[in-house]
Formats: structure tokens, sequence, C-alpha cells
DNA sequence: CGTGTGCTTGAGTACCGTCAACCACGGTGG
DNA sequence: CCACCGTGGTTGACGGTACTCAAGCACACG
């Protein structure tokens, strides 16, 4: 399970193993709790095992924006790595189980298992096209195009680690987190994904998306996938439907 | 003038001499030049000497997201470290002189100098908090807000730096541009610089951007310039002005 | 002196936000 | 068992921020 890791770099059954080895002191959290607060010191860095999380900014007065979600075998903050300090909040978005490993161990894999390394480069640098693309979404794309394209990149994100059944998937995102994270009113997000099922692109009944037209919503938000896998194929699609 | 690079790192001096010796093709472009294609394959990493730049995504349909901006001592695409393809495209908004470092030779510097590794380090880590910051005036700010907030911002980076003389600096980027970089439109940018003008926050004349009130700018926009310095407190400021 | 680029201005409009209420659902407790 | 409550979703009315279109201006350059 905790290996998904490895979805964008190929890595030996030695450097599996260690990581396997690694694992250390995982939480259980609920729903909408905060996991590492902005500003705060850190010493390691977070692994998502299970369940969605999301990293955002908070204002003074009270704003927020999400600058990120988090799917099972995504890194929180690898800015730890470096620095001890992080830069932006990490919460919840589900019950989900996080793992945590120090910022110590964890350079010493990368050290010794250049696999390791390679994957946790990779990972970091999607997450940054990923930042890219929302910030392209935000600044230029419609309310409407900001849906579509965040819906297909989810869609992507959770098939290519296994969490796709058919053309549906899990998603506990509220409507005031959808808001929060492209820039809109929660009553506009509300009103939009009406647009989106009422053209049939979408179905999305309280935790369950499915998506019914996937070329249509790649149109529509001038989605394209290559971001996500560093222009590689996509190695591990462990079910169905042609991107 | 080229290792302002060490901004963020405590370099030795075999570090810095290493650093001016691996020095290599250098290019002179003029105003809004295409240096890097989106999706090109890329061999290593450009170094801003003179002048500014930026990264920016496109869409399909001609509409461009500017997604960083770049001055002296800044690294353009630290991703190509890892990746041999470019995510976003890059270009200059104003003459400028750009040094071109091979992969190779850079990882090679990284290997055997820790405190080039880590300047790099930081210095990318960096660049991903401005673009969080920059994702969430975009999301949460008005326009009034976002455009104060940028010029705090390019006002401590270019001080950091030494490019400013007491509340001026160069500041060569059109309202066209500024649109493109915010999210709004060119008109409403300069509807919204000369609130600014009016409330005698700045003054903005050909290429010249004087700060006028520093404090009411970053009060008005919530601006926190603990992001750009990583906590530290910057080691560098060769000139006057309290932030 | 014409041309291009960037800045400025006005009028009309559309997208999206705010406010306020209401509904549906699940959980809780009396 | 059912009133009660909280959360999340939905709807309507209204207003404002920001966009589009279109024109005019200033300046630099060849």
């Amino acid at each position: 399970l905790i290996h998904r890791l490895g979805t964008f770099a190929d890595l030996t059954e030695a450097e599996t193993r260690a990581l396997l080895d690694v694992q250390t002191e995982i939480r259980r959290l609920g729903t909408r709790e905060e996991v590492i607060h902005d500003g705060a010191s850190v010493h390691g860095v977070s692994l998502m095992l299970e369940g969605y999380g999301c990293s955002y900014k908070l204002l003074p007065d009270g704003r927020r924006q999400i600058t990120g979600y988090f799917v099972p075998g995504d890194l929180c903050d690898t800015g730890a790595l470096v620095v001890d300090r992080s830069s932006q909040a990490v919460g919840t978005l589900s019950p989900a189980s996080i793992g945590f490993v120090e910022r110590d161990v964890l350079r010493g894999m990368m050290d010794t298992f250049p696999g390791i390394r390679n994957a946790i480069w990779s990972a970091s640098i999607i997450q940054e096209a990923v930042s890219r693309q929302w910030l392209t979404s935000v600044g230029q794309r419609t309310a409407y195009e900001r849906l579509a394209h965040l819906i297909c990149e989810m869609f992507i994100r959770l098939r290519m680690v296994g969490l796709t059944r058919e053309n549906s998937c899990d998603f506990p995102v509220t409507q005031a987190e959808l808001a929060d994270t492209l820039g809109l009113s929660t009553v506009h997000v509300n009103r939009t994904l009406q647009e989106l099922r009422r053209d049939n692109l979408i179905s999305l009944r309280g935790r369950t998306l499915a998506v019914l037209d996937f070329d249509a919503l790649q149109r529509v938000s001038m989605f394209d996938p290559s971001y996500l896998t560093l222009g590689r194929l996509p190695i591990r699609t462990p079910d169905q439907l042609a991107v």
C-alpha cells in the first residue's frame, strides 16, 4: 500500500523493501483536522496513506486559499526536507491516516537509494506542476472550466493510484472547500456544478463523483494530463477507461 | 555579480570560486523573447544574470498566465535538474542576459559542495512559496490587494539583490503583463494602478516604480515578507529603508 | 511624419459575490 | 420515537467587481 510512492520512478526491490521498513508513527485523523500549522516547525515529511488532505494558506482576515490536494501516496510538504519551518498549513478533507518520516531518515534513504531520491524529486516536481495549473485555472479559466479542470485532474490522479472504479471515485470535498480551492463563492460553485450536471458531464451526490463524459470535460477545460506524468505514460493504470 | 545565488545559504570561499569557474554560455536577449518553449526538452538550468524574465503557461485559445517573475540571481526552471522536459515557458520582460549551466555540471557541484546544494534547494523552495502566494492572491485578494501585494514582493526581492535605490526600482513590466500575472484585464489593471497612485501608495511612470508608502501597501495587501527569506532575516540588505 | 506600442478613458454588460432564506439529511438525546 | 440541531446543499434577489468593446492619446522610433 505504501510504496505507491514508486509510481513515478522504477524502484529496485531493495529500495521498496527499505521503504517498507522505515515506516514510523502513523496518525489516524478525522475530517477537517489540522495536521500541520502554517509556520510550524517541522522535522520531517508526512505521507498520505489513506483518505484525502489539502494544504492551504490563511489570510489574517479569515479568507482561505487551498493550495493543493493530497491523495493516498502523496507527500505533504516536501520542503520540510530542506527547511525546518512549514510555509503552509496542512489539513484533512476526510478521515485519513498519515505517516511521518524524520527528515534525516528520509535524506539518508535518498542518499543511499537513487531510485528513492528520483521518486521523491519527481513527486515534488509534479506537485509544482499541479500548482502552476491551479494558478492558471484561477487566473484564466471561467468557473465552469475551473471545475471541469479540477475534476479531470483529480480523477486522473486517483486513477493513477487505483482509487477509481470504472468512471466513479470517492470525492468527499464539500462545496465550500471547492470554493476555497477555485477562488469562487460556495453559491457559485453550487450553480456551476449544476451546469456540469445539466450538461451530463458529471454526477456528484454525497461523496461519490462519477465522470460521465471525460472527453467533454477535458475539451471544455483544456485539460492536458501530461503534467501529471512528467511526459511518461502512466505506468500503472490498474483499470480501464481510455484517457 | 553571479554569486548572488548565495543570498540564502552561507557559501565557503571554495564554493563561490567553483561557482565563478563554471560559468558557461551567456545569452543576451531583447525584450519579450522566448527563452524556453513550454514542453521543450531541456538539459540544464538557466540563471538570470541581468534584466527581468518570467515563466508562463499558454492555453490553446491564447490566454496566458504568468506563473513567476525572475530577477537577477534567480534560477529559471530548477525542475530541469531532475526532468528533461520543461513544464512551462520562460521569456524575458526586458533586455536580459541569461547564463546556462548543464544539468550534469550543476548536479556534480551540488554533490561536492553542500553549500551550493542548500542554496539551490532553498532558492527553489522560495520560488514554490512565491507561487503559493500568487495563487492565494489570484484566488482570494481583490485587484487592489493583488497589485499591492505584488509590488511589495517585487520590491523586497529586488532589494535583496541590491537593485533598489531608496524607495524606487526598475520595473519594466507592462500593464498587459501585469494583467496576465494577476488574472485581470489590462483595463482593470490600469484603473487599479490609478487608485494606488491616487492613494499615494506608489508612483509608476515609464519603467520606474517608486514605493511611496510601503507600510500601507503591506497593510492593505496583507503582505508578510517571511516567505521570501525562509524565516531567516535577509542577510544582505545593501541599502536602507526599514521593512 | 507615419507607425507601433503602451497607456488611458467611457459605456455597456456579464460574471460572480453577498445576503438571506430554505431544504434535506444524519445524528443526538430526551 | 420524534423533536432538535448541525452540516451541507440549494435557491432567489440584488449589487458590485471586473470584462469587453471601442476609441483616443502620448511617446519612441525609423
